[in-house]
DNA sequence: AACTACTCCTGGAGGC
DNA sequence: TGCCTCCAGGAGTAGT
């Protein structure tokens, strides 16, 4: 998805709307959505209760009764519930636009729970998948992920980032980053984020980092995320306008902008050949 | 360890 | 309107 931020939008549109419901039925348009192993089909979902949701990175993690579905929207996966019974949520990718009329042919799967409530799971890359587990097959299953510590849980602290960077020191920032075993969570957008917030550039090895640096960096993946998971991200992006006073500053995407900080002209670069964006007088090149 | 290239796909945006 | 090119919020694999 969708980074953090949006993926636990959804995770608490479902926790508040969807959980302890039971699954009337569903619709799937695209098969290959579905990897499921030990023949599970959803059809073995209907009439089964969803018990709980999780979060794990960017993964999320569907309890039914029978077994458990992982969820991961990728690039463009976008998750949206509506029903009379609910007040409806979207999630993830922005584009097609939340509001549109459902489903669409991006649409992949809708799942149908009682009594009127429709989670949608929307995709235009076809690269977010579904799998189908066994519960206890999940903690392996979670474990062969290799993720590193969650960049929202309250464990994330300067010390345990330190500690997660060692041994990676002749690594740039933004590619360990963007890596889930380093932390997990982070993804282009909000380390492009993180980093302004930190003033680093994205090319600054992590061996080249002061302490006072890397604490500004702790802080500044922390202030990021502060302001995107109580707005469920995706809003920071699409947009060419200069933030409204009072408003989250932010620089992905604002290529040619002043930096909201200094006002320098913000610059794209490609990094690992992901779209960056930095400020210039901020976050100062190495050599 | 760390970097690059390539892969899975479609559609939105911008140039002409 | 159409055609073209570029680009994209992830991550696995293979090769150097």
């Amino acid at each position: 998805m969708p980074e953090l931020p949006e993926v636990e939008a959804a995770r608490r549109g479902i926790a508040a709307q969807l959980v302890g419901r039971r699954l009337r039925g569903y619709q799937l348009w695209l098969p290959k959505l579905i990897v499921a192993e030990d023949g599970l089909t959803l059809d073995q979902l209907v009439g089964s209760r969803l018990g709980d949701v999780q979060r794990h990175g960017k993964y999320l993690l569907l309890v039914f009764e029978p077994f458990s579905a992982v969820v991961h929207l990728k690039l463009a996966g976008q998750l949206v519930a509506r029903g009379e019974s609910i007040p409806g949520f979207a999630a993830g990718h922005p584009v097609p636009a939340y509001d549109a009329e459902l489903p669409h042919k991006s649409t992949h799967l809708r799942l149908d729970f009682e009594p009127d409530a429709r989670l949608y799971l929307t995709d235009l890359r076809h690269f977010g998948r579904v799998w189908l587990l066994p519960h206890q097959a999940v903690p392996d299953y979670l474990a062969g992920l290799k993720l590193g510590p969650d960049v929202l849980s309250p464990d994330f602290t300067l010390d345990l980032l330190r500690r997660r960077l060692a041994g990676r020191a002749n690594g740039r920032l933004k590619p360990t980053l963007l890596d889930q075993a380093v932390v997990a969570g982070l993804g282009n957008i909000y380390v492009d984020e993180s980093l302004w917030q930190a003033r680093l550039h994205p090319e600054r090895t992590v061996g080249s980092l002061s302490e006072e640096e890397l604490a500004r960096l702790h802080a500044g993946i922390q202030r990021t995320l502060a302001y995107a998971v109580p707005i469920g991200g995706a809003r920071i992006l699409h947009t060419k306008a200069q933030p409204e006073p009072g408003e989250f500053p932010f620089v992905h995407g604002r290529e040619g902008l002043p930096c909201p900080r200094c006002g320098s002209t913000i610059v794209k670069t490609r990094v690992n050949n992901r779209g960056t964006y930095t400020c210039p007088t901020c976050q100062p090149a190495p050599r």
